[in-house]
DNA sequence: TGTACATCAGTGAACGCGCGTTCACTGATGTAC
DNA sequence: TGTACATCAGTGAACGCGCGTTCACTGATGTAC
């Protein structure tokens, strides 16, 4: 009934946690549209009603969820950064890696899910912490014209295509991740 | 009750086309997830059960209605690239326009909303229709290595993750249409 | 140390909802003679 | 041309389901004296 990272406060240990880690479960078993309040409370073998005092609503548990796949988004693109020959290029693998890894998560990060990513500050600084990574990366291997905002959309939107089209089923015929090896060989500008 | 297209044939006029155009409606007002029987039915003005009459079930008509999205999706590739001085191009600006004008038609077309693709050939040829369209453009723009299928991947990527990103919200600052034509100047592919 | 009390995390039952799907049926239509 | 019949599109009611959310409550905990 308890997580074993739960510390002990009322009643249940640490409920919030308890409620995110059986909703994380259900996000990657099913997508977002397994996700519901009542069976994370299942999960978590507490009452439904449990859930409100932790999360004001379904909205606010999928906006935590939300922050938690951002916050793992800028921890893998940061690993992939440090002490790479090609930073800007091992960071795409690992973007792409990611969504393969968790397609529940990237779609609820990227996806409609969440109905307004501005309602939440908390959300919005684990969007910024991922950017301000990518695009630092960026600039290690960008050749020309480094102050061009198209550049790096350019990039930015290359990986994420990849990553989309790969766990959305529409390359049957690649593996993805080889293929962001491929992509990440070419420059990512033209002269 | 009848739309303006509809056929006599026995009772209702077409209740095939009046449901498909009643969920396309609900798709394009609440996204996939608004597209349910019942109430394309009752915007049909029928009952629940005369759907089980014309689409064995639900995934029957969200794969027909994606059938007819992968349609239009062709038709506007197709338009884009007929007599443009930059084919490719003009057909990168359209598949973001596509998106950006439909993101319901879009998400359902592409996301996970159809369980298995595989298991309608009518969706299948839709699909390959618009794969072909877009392959043959690139074919007309393409620099170095006309061959190279990496080449052409990356293309794709690229403006679908434009799209994609564009209609999640996650460029506000910028107008994806105007940034698909600044991205379509720069070449493909570097030498 | 022991008691009274306030706090508030979690309970359990209930609410109304809309959904997909099934069933025996009805009644308009097309067809055979 | 007229009648009998078979077909089958659409009916209406019901099924069981799981959902998000609210409510008055209970009982374990921490705190003040």
């Amino acid at each position: 009934m308890n997580t074993s990272t739960a510390r002990a406060t009322y009643h249940h240990g640490d409920l919030r946690v308890a409620l995110l880690a059986a909703a994380r479960a259900l996000l990657d078993e099913g997508g977002v549209s397994a996700v519901s309040l009542r069976e994370a409370a299942r999960r978590a073998g507490v009452s439904p009603a449990a859930c409100y005092r932790h999360f004001a609503d379904k909205d606010a548990l999928l906006t935590a969820l939300a922050v938690q796949g951002f916050e793992e988004f800028a921890q893998a693109l940061g690993k992939a950064f440090k002490g790479a020959q090609q930073p800007f290029a091992e960071m795409g693998v690992a973007y792409v890696e990611f969504a393969v890894q968790r397609p529940g998560m990237f779609r609820l990060m990227f996806g409609p899910a969440v109905a307004d990513r501005t309602r939440s500050p908390a959300l919005l600084e684990a969007i910024a912490g991922s950017t301000r990574l990518f695009e630092s990366g960026l600039k290690t291997s960008t050749q020309a014209a480094p102050d061009d905002p198209v550049a790096g959309l350019r990039a930015w939107a290359t990986v994420h295509g990849l990553a989309t089209l790969a766990i959305d089923g529409m390359l049957p015929k690649y593996d993805p991740v080889m293929l962001a090896r491929a992509l990440a060989k070419l420059p990512l500008q033209a002269p």
